[in-house]
DNA sequence: TGGGTTAATTGAATCGATTCAATTGATTAT
DNA sequence: ATAATCAATTGAATCGATTCAATTAACCCA
């Protein structure tokens, strides 16, 4: 493969005047419009390309970032990974894949990191237990590191997250818009310190505030198939008084929604006109679903987007003040309306 | 950063020594278990960590494989990705994430992969007319490219796919043994050089074959929610002959079916009793339709670890016999029967 | 003609490793 | 006692760049 001494050679110049040439950025030092167009010449003739590995050597960095990911088939995990890989396309960073396991936590992957000199590390949706033993690691390695839509970021960390409160607030709030008043909400798990925790809490603030704690309930399907399901038809089949079964239950995932909806029909309740549910991500299976799914929309493009911002901005210091106009924890959330919700059938009781 | 200079001064030994030591496999040069020892034991205590971007220099070659995405948002693509992150971790490997813009085929993307020095490509879902421009560039690089589960992969190119003829197949098959006879294939694109189109033919001669090529009948939904919609529509209202209404629609995505099952739900046909639908791929969500999607499963992370294997093949010898034993364009695939399919409602019509 | 500026170019050090050939020192054979 | 063998270690070259300080060449003015 061709190097500059090559074209130095050829082109009759030293090795410094050629790297002054290709890195045309260079202010100080100022190159002849005779000479650099020799070894533009050159260098095209002998089909050069620059070796970006020695490139980083010098500098000691790598314009690359990590993306720790465990549940790769997740849709919130690409979408995220997407939104990432443009922005740092656009800054001349890479995307540097890193999986990790979703049991046994290696704590090599920190190591890795140091070792090719990353300038900084995405952690999706991170397991808690995983991020308190890596966490204190990638602290100490200096690396800057961003958490992304994580159920329990490690504390002090920066996190990247949607300001979920908001989307079950409006979700609850048009459902009652539309007439219900029993409306149950399915978290992940129970956990205090979660966001699936905090979700719930703002569900139970705006049934407070709407006057209708007496029907409020919570339960926990732990984003799993399986657990919804079973709460579902505990929940859905009240023999003694049918008056006190929910119209609307509000899910914190798309995926405990269909499976609501799938249930539901098992039991001969049509969703929309006895039940009326809703989902959360706005994932690609939403609109596609049958019927498509009321839901609240997840800017994940725009996390994956900021999260690389960040970390770029914690050693770049022109980003950071674009930086501060966000607010990485509240990223916008949206109502969509789509065929999985309607007025209750029974009417408000009320 | 300590460096192997810092562990060489401080242990009193030299830079050779040091990294001979660090690197123990190598079997000519041998350390005393003493040096051994001082050495490993200051490198612990100046907290060392190797810097694999200068390892990188001298071997001239990157351990890193570069991974193209375009739609990232399809679940193939993160299975495929699942599974080559698994291969090439085990492999000392790494992905990097080059995303290919849908529409604009910018051929910066080769360049980029030159310049790291990458040791292999994986494409997956590549766009035909991309690949028409990028694929000649890749070879004249000369580094190994396999191409994973493409409509129309290019002349002479490795390609890794699913027996996708064997899946529709077994389908129809499946379906006429419950009786059916009216069976519609809906197909992606209808050019003729696409795998889809070898899909229709294995449709066509599954059918043929069962004395059902009268009733044969190919459709195009492009992959695509509304096209989709459309033909479905259409063809299950044929106000003139009910008769000839079909029975079932076998779908070559689950995507195409979801929306074929929620158009007949709209029109009042119901799945299964009145209408067999079936998929393709076994994504996550087919096991959660309502109701959950008959369909063929594809080996996608199996194709992500074959594609890794084979590139690592290409200039690693001993890995290549193994790999012989595979047909890598003809993966199995795997019926999976679920809900979404049953004996026809109105019995065989022979 | 000579001193002072400025523009253009280059020699050499450096980054953090790997690796070959050469050296040292101890042990064994003649 | 000398030569030969072998294990252990090291000096120095190398990979493909970047970058500083020094040098050369050209020009201007007195």
């Amino acid at each position: 493969m061709v190097t500059i001494t090559d074209i130095a050679t050829k082109a009759g110049v030293s090795r410094a005047t050629v790297s002054y040439v290709l890195n045309e950025r260079n202010t100080t030092v100022r190159i002849s419009d005779h000479t650099r167009q020799r070894v533009m010449e050159t260098a095209a003739e002998l089909g050069y390309r620059r070796n970006e590995l020695a490139r980083a050597v010098i500098t000691g960095k790598n314009r690359m970032l990590g993306f720790w990911v465990m549940h790769s088939n997740r849709e919130p995990v690409v979408r995220v990974l997407g939104g990432a890989m443009k922005e740092a396309d656009s800054n001349d960073y890479f995307i540097k894949m890193l999986g990790l396991d979703n049991d046994t936590v290696d704590s090599r992957i920190v190591e890795r990191c140091i070792e090719w000199r990353l300038s900084g590390i995405i952690a999706i949706h991170a397991p808690a237990a995983a991020m308190d033993v890596l966490y204190p690691k990638v602290v100490d390695s200096g690396i800057p590191m961003v958490v992304v839509d994580s159920q329990r970021p490690p504390q002090g960390s920066t996190h990247v997250a949607a300001n979920g409160a908001g989307g079950v607030r409006s979700v609850v709030e048009y459902l009652v818009k539309l007439g219900h008043r029993k409306i149950v909400f399915i978290a992940g798990e129970p956990d205090e310190d979660t966001i699936s925790h905090t979700w719930a809490q703002a569900y139970l603030n705006t049934m407070q505030e709407l006057g209708l704690q007496r029907y409020q309930k919570v339960l926990h399907g732990y984003w799993l198939p399986e657990p919804t399901e079973h709460i579902t038809r505990t929940l859905l089949q009240q023999p003694t008084q049918v008056e006190e079964r929910p119209t609307a239950i509000v899910c914190a995932s798309d995926n405990m929604a269909m499976v609501v909806v799938r249930t539901a029909g098992q039991m001969s309740i049509r969703v929309p006109q006895e039940l009326s549910v809703t989902g959360f991500d706005d994932s690609t299976v939403a609109a596609l679903y049958n019927p498509p799914l009321t839901t609240v929309a997840q800017p994940f493009e725009e996390m994956g987007r900021l999260a690389v911002r960040s970390l770029l901005a914690s050693t770049d210091v022109e980003q950071q003040s674009e930086l501060l106009e966000y607010s990485l924890e509240q990223l916008p959330t949206q109502l969509v309306v789509r065929q999985s919700t309607a007025a209750p059938f029974t009417g408000p009781d009320k």
